[in-house]
DNA sequence: GTTGGACTCTCCCACCGTGGGAGAGTCCAC
DNA sequence: GTGGACTCTCCCACGGTGGGAGAGTCCAAC
């Protein structure tokens, strides 16, 4: 008995969808009714469309894109779960990212956003060995890791003396191409294959310390932007961390870490 | 030297802000620049706006609507704490219903969707004592916990020979209020204070089995419905859920749940 | 002065998925 | 054949952002 048809109402209510989406589902092409009258343009559906509609219902439900599930149904069991498989991945992407702002958000309800001291005061000249890197801002963190442990063999290997903390450098925007450099300060070790040196002039800077995970620096850069900016002086790049407490030595909550951007009177 | 004016390009760059964001913010009163050029219309900003742009941009970034990132930028720190507050938990309820999302997408990706088998059968009439609560479908998880814990108490006091499994009944629509009931099988206990009963009539049904966490029921419902629908067929309500192996036995992966729904023949 | 290039303005349209509502037409049971 | 429930199409709304058209403005270099 399954040539029976039913209205778009009566199907709607079957798969619990709501008449408007089978009409938008239509209209896109993902599940035509088997039968549209041509005069009146009335939409039926048999029982066994059923199915596909339970299939993008449910998958709607993981938020899946409409595009992505039209592909998803059209495609052969094996590039299906490829399908599926990268939207697991992409979930995935979005609850660290989630995660990360869930704890910058109780940050801010509990600390408020005054939570950071911003100094103005005056670098030394620096000589840094560094090692760089080429990232997108969502890298960051594993590509200074990488630096770090390119970094520190060199060092041992040519046998330069240097001293804590870690520092890394960074351009002033967060762009898609950023260039990120991870150093230590040394007087030494001109010339070390694998080795490069950059001279951190000395001068005006702003200042604050940030301590908890490193996905809560934002925090941190908004006060001292805003300070910066308030103050009508220009940040100059690079920006400036120095690992203090690394995540070596002590668990999240305890890192601590100094940003540094160095400025310049704006107008005078 | 605070006076100096920006225009919306400069300031943009500033705050890592589109200068059709600013344009949007200025629109709907969020962040009006200090003074617009009456005959040009051009906007002009002041670096100490930066503050604000800054944690617009930084409140974004956590996905904040900018309705609420108004409010909580015109807002006390008490109030505003409040908000952050209120959008923390609701950031905190997304993440897990994207934890169950993921979840579920996991499981598809690897078993496929036809990881369910769907058999037909008859069921005998059972007699359940219950009792009742009222719920939206986020709530059910708990509220069949706490229909648990009210029933056994009665059951026990009343002295009332029962047998496992755990029952649950819910309607066939996941509305806003769904009236569900949670019960085990008895033939005593007749007029029992707090104690309802529920006469499960014989006949044909539809039942699969689902191994592991509650949340990804959804999953073996889909391929219920489908089945059901494809042999043109109409599930009647109640549905019923058999909790054979509970979260008391056995952790979350090993969860057993027998789901049986009630079918007619549509047109016979 | 004038010119050119970088900037800005406003206005409209697009995305995504869904819902609301208008106004007209259709189905079916009584 | 009539009423009520259903369906149709078409447009607009939400959120926040971006793209692009076409016109106007600013400022520095010549």
């Amino acid at each position: 008995m399954q040539d029976e048809l039913l209205t778009i109402g009566r199907f709607a209510r079957l798969c619990r969808l709501s008449v408007k989406q089978l009409r938008h589902y239509d209209e896109m092409g993902l599940l035509p009714p088997v039968r549209v009258d041509a005069s009146s343009g009335y939409r039926y559906y048999t029982p066994e469309q059923a199915r596909d509609a339970l299939t993008i219902a449910l998958l709607r439900e993981m938020d899946l894109p409409l595009a992505v599930i039209a592909q998803a149904l059209a495609a052969e069991p094996e590039s299906r779960a490829q399908i599926l498989r990268a939207e697991r991945d992409r979930l995935a992407e979005r609850i660290s990212r989630d995660q990360a702002r869930l704890e910058m958000l109780e940050r801010l309800a509990e600390g408020g956003l005054p939570g950071y001291e911003v100094t103005m005061g005056r670098e030394p000249e620096r000589r840094l060995a560094v090692v760089r890197a080429v990232c997108t801002p969502a890298e960051i963190g594993e590509k200074v890791e990488e630096c770090v442990s390119r970094l520190l063999p060199v060092l041992g290997k040519a046998r330069i003396a240097w001293k804590l903390p870690l520092w890394a450098l960074y351009p002033l925007d967060l762009e898609e191409r950023m260039e990120i450099a991870v150093g230590v300060q040394t007087p030494q070790g001109d010339g070390t294959p694998g080795l490069e040196f950059e001279a951190l002039p000395g001068g005006p800077i702003a200042e604050t310390m940030h301590i908890g995970p490193y996905a809560q620096l934002p925090l941190a850069y908004n006060a001292l932007f805003s300070a910066i900016h308030e103050r009508g002086l220009r940040p100059q790049a690079p920006v400036r961390e120095a690992y203090l407490v690394g995540p070596a030595e002590a668990p999240q909550e305890e890192l601590m870490t100094r940003l540094i951007i160095p400025v310049q009177e704006s107008m005078a």
